[in-house]
Parts: C-alpha cells; sequence; structure tokens
DNA sequence: GTATTTTGTGCTGTTTTTTGCAACTTTTAA
DNA sequence: TTAAAAGTTGCAAAAAACAGCACAAAATAC
C-alpha cells in the first residue's frame, strides 16, 4: 500500500468521524502504529488535520471553533448582537473590541452595509473581511495569547489617534455603582482608550454579569451611553441602571 | 514496445484503480524498473498523474476531500520553512511576512525557541499565539482582504517605528537582475517599510518565482541578505544570485 | 554509405525514504 | 501518586530513488 493511499484513507476517517485513534487506524490498515503517528503528523503538519494526544481531529472542528463550538450563553450573545445591529448606520466608523459576544456582533454585520471598523482582535478581523463592503482596520500591539487582541502600550497608543461614531465594548463585570471592572489591569488600560476615542460607547454585555465587579475599574458607570443585554429593556434587573443617562436596550 | 505505448499503458492503469506500483507495472509491462520510473517521472512532469514513492496516483484521488486547504506546493514551501528556521535564535526579535510560504514558517516555529514576532499577517499572528514562547505584536492598518494583512499608510508608519534582527518576506516574483517586483503596488509599499526597519532581510521563495518580473518593484537585489528556496544551494537555477552578496539556503 | 549525434534502455553502486522495533520519556486518568 | 497509554528518539533493514555509465538503435549530417 502506498503512503499517500494510507494518509488519504486516514483523511477520509477523520473527516468522517471527526476523530480517530491511531490504534484503531493502525489495525483498520494493518500497518505499525508508528507508521499511522508518523502519517498523522505530517497530515498535521500540512495542515489537513489536526494531531491530538491519541489520534487526530478534523479541522474543521477547531478552524471555526472560536465561533462555532460551544461559546457560553450562545444564544444570548446572539440576541445582545443582533439588538447591537440597529446602531450600525451606512458609512459609519465603528470599533468592535474582543470577546465572544463582540464576535457574535461582528458576524452577524449584513454584508450590504458600508462600514469602517476598527478593531484589536484578530477574530474579529478575521470575521469582518467576510463582509465585502467593510473596511477593516486593525489596531497593532503586542497580543494577548489568551484574548487574540492587542493590548499594551502600543496599541492604547494607536488608539488615541483615531476618534469613532461608536464602539461597541464587552467586559468583564458591570454593577450599576462600581462601574465597569476587570480582572486584568492590562484589559483595562486598553478599553479606557477605546472609550476614550469614542463619540459613544455601547456596552454588550449577558445579565449574568450584571451587578457584579472586580479588582480593576474601567469607567464609571456613566461613561458607557448604550447598554444592551439579551432582557428585555424593562426588565427588573435592569431597574439599577435606569436612573442614569444610559439608553437601554 | 514503444515508448508511448508504455506510457498509455501506464496512464490507464492509474486512471483504471487511481494507483499503481511501479514494480507491478515493471513486471506487467515486462520491461526493467528503471524505464516504468523515467516513464512515470514524465508523465508526472506532464500533469497527467502523480508520481510518489513507490508509485503513481490519479490526479483525481486527493482532491476528493472536502475542503483540503491545498495550498500551492505545500511541499516545496514546508521546505523552504524548514531551512528559514535555522536562522532563528533563541531571544531574537523578527518579522514574518503574509503569504503561504511565512505561514509554513509561522506553523513551523519551535514552541521552545523564545521569539518575539512582528507581523502584519492576520493568519501569521493566530499561528504564532499557538506558540507559548513566542510574543506576539501585530502592525496595524488597513486590512486587504485578499492577504489578510495590514496594509496602506499606516502599517507603513507603524513599522518605521520598529527594527528587527530578521525579516523572512515573500514576494511575487524575483529576478536577478530587476530584483523583487510585484503587481500590487499597495504591497511593494509595505515591503519597502519592511526592508528598511530590519538588520537583514531573508526572501523566501519556491523556485519557480526565480527569473520572473512584474510592474512594480519592492527592491534590488542586493537588498537582499539571504534567499531560501526549496532547491540545493547548489543548483544551477540559483548561479545568477551567486555573483551578488547573498547567503543562499 | 559512413560518421556523428541523439534517444532509449538496462545495469551498478550509492543515497534517500520508509517502516518496524526497542528503550526511554511524557501524558493521562484513576 | 501511580500505572497504563501514548509519544519520542535512535537504529537498522528493506525498498525505492538517484546518478552515472555503457551499449544499442534510431535519427541526422556530411
Amino acid at each position: 500500500m502506498l503512503k499517500e493511499e494510507r494518509q488519504q484513507t486516514i483523511l477520509n476517517e477523520v473527516e468522517l468521524h471527526n476523530r480517530i485513534l491511531l490504534t484503531d487506524i493502525a489495525e483498520t490498515l494493518d500497518v505499525s502504529i508508528d507508521t499511522v503517528r508518523r502519517d498523522v503528523k505530517e497530515l498535521d503538519a500540512e495542515n489537513k488535520l489536526r494531531r491530538v494526544h491519541g489520534g487526530a481531529i478534523s479541522l474543521g472542528f477547531t478552524t471555526n471553533s472560536t465561533r462555532n463550538s460551544n461559546i457560553y450563553k450562545q444564544k444570548e450573545k446572539i440576541k445582545i448582537a443582533e439588538k447591537a445591529l440597529e446602531l450600525l448606520k451606512d458609512g459609519g466608523v465603528v470599533f468592535i473590541d474582543g470577546g465572544t459576544t463582540c464576535l457574535e456582533l461582528a458576524h452577524l454585520v449584513p454584508s450590504n452595509i458600508r462600514l469602517t471598523c476598527f478593531t484589536h482582535s484578530l477574530p474579529v478581523a478575521m470575521e469582518l473581511l467576510t463582509k465585502p463592503n467593510v473596511t477593516v482596520i486593525t489596531v497593532g500591539g503586542q497580543l494577548s495569547r489568551e484574548s487574540q487582541t492587542a493590548i499594551g502600550a502600543n496599541a492604547i497608543h494607536n488608539l488615541a489617534e483615531i476618534k469613532v461614531d461608536f464602539s461597541f465594548i464587552g467586559t468583564g463585570y458591570v454593577d450599576s455603582h462600581y462601574g465597569l471592572t476587570e480582572f486584568d489591569w492590562d484589559i483595562v488600560q486598553v478599553k479606557k482608550a477605546v472609550i476614550k476615542c469614542s463619540k459613544k460607547t455601547v456596552l454588550l454585555s449577558i445579565s449574568e454579569k450584571l451587578n457584579s465587579q472586580h479588582r480593576y475599574k474601567t469607567c464609571d458607570i456613566n461613561a458607557i451611553n448604550t447598554i444592551i443585554t439579551e432582557l428585555d429593556p424593562e426588565n427588573d434587573l435592569l431597574i439599577s441602571f435606569r436612573n442614569h443617562d444610559i439608553r437601554i436596550l
């Protein structure tokens, strides 16, 4: 049996079952486990599949996994993103933050709308590039491995040089009294810079985060112009935000 | 038996069974294995089939899979990337360009090496983020939809503020006399800025691009310090580059 | 018609690729 | 923490590929 044949068989199995075990394949193809291991190693190097301990998984499982796979409370986040779409005007200039909620917004941006979008998030930028009428501009800087966004002095410096109509941001924690807070100091600095460069700031947050707080403060609640949650604007959970001069969607 | 006749028989067998073994064919046709080998080599050069170790497979055989990332000449590009790895030193500061060859380089960066990598390419940045010891810094700017890299004045401005030990760049066309050239003017401007901010510039290019040229010029061939192709450095195709003060890997 | 060149084929020795095995290390999960 | 499973590395044998040579047949030139 030719090597290429074997590798093609492995690929087919992976596509078919989404994941395979090396031991299974070795038995099916009647070759040693080492050979299968080497094949999978090569196929992984060629980006045809992804090697994992004990076997391999299909790329379809991982490639778009940032968006596709199980995002926490994805239904709520889609609902939030849909509401946020109303704020997008043809020809507008906006900033879109990182995070799964903002990524949903990027995904749902209609492809017919003409927009100029700034972002410091790699996944958001990738998503926006699929929209033919959106001009995408990345804010450069050192990347946070965890969030796949640019942070640090360079990113803040770059943000200082732009001005957008709307910025859509997420937050780790939000409270009507303590404002927006985060677990991470670097993230706070970037968000401050984002708010500073925006005419209007829109907060996208699932209701679960309401009335929670943490160590570092991003801004007062008054710095936010619009809050969007998955809840009905009249919901009692939002009552403490209604006193402020904030639009609730 | 005529050569033509023999080759036609080989092709028929390949189409019929999707694959053949050289030893089988040699026995069937009652010619030496070397003759069959030479036939298959010719047929592969004519793109009538694909030569593999031990035999040949039909062209349609590999393309049946659903969404193979199918990078043109990926094997060659991996070979180039492997050579380029030798230039990476622990603690180094480098720039990695966009393009599939540079993406292979990013993919193959060992996860134990400590590096600071600048890039204006989203896919390269994403790939590098999987390496725990690599600090990734994006060069921001307006994104080219096609190449998923930052281009334009902003990117160039940002590049002007950094200095790296090595930059690894690709090119559309390269010629020993006309230097590096591109089809796209914007791309040229960015590449110029990259070369300017690098102590040493390394060109990664498949041999197919050697001795080709296009409309807009990026730089003279002398601006390049090292050229890496998939060929052996002593290969005759590289002879015209050997006169210059260029290292060939 | 003869000499020369070109092409095709097979053979030989060397190099590369592939594969399985074994010793040893790392990862995983109870 | 420990035992089992999986992974890694190095090695050796076999198969395949390669490069170079020799020779014969065919094509071409004189």
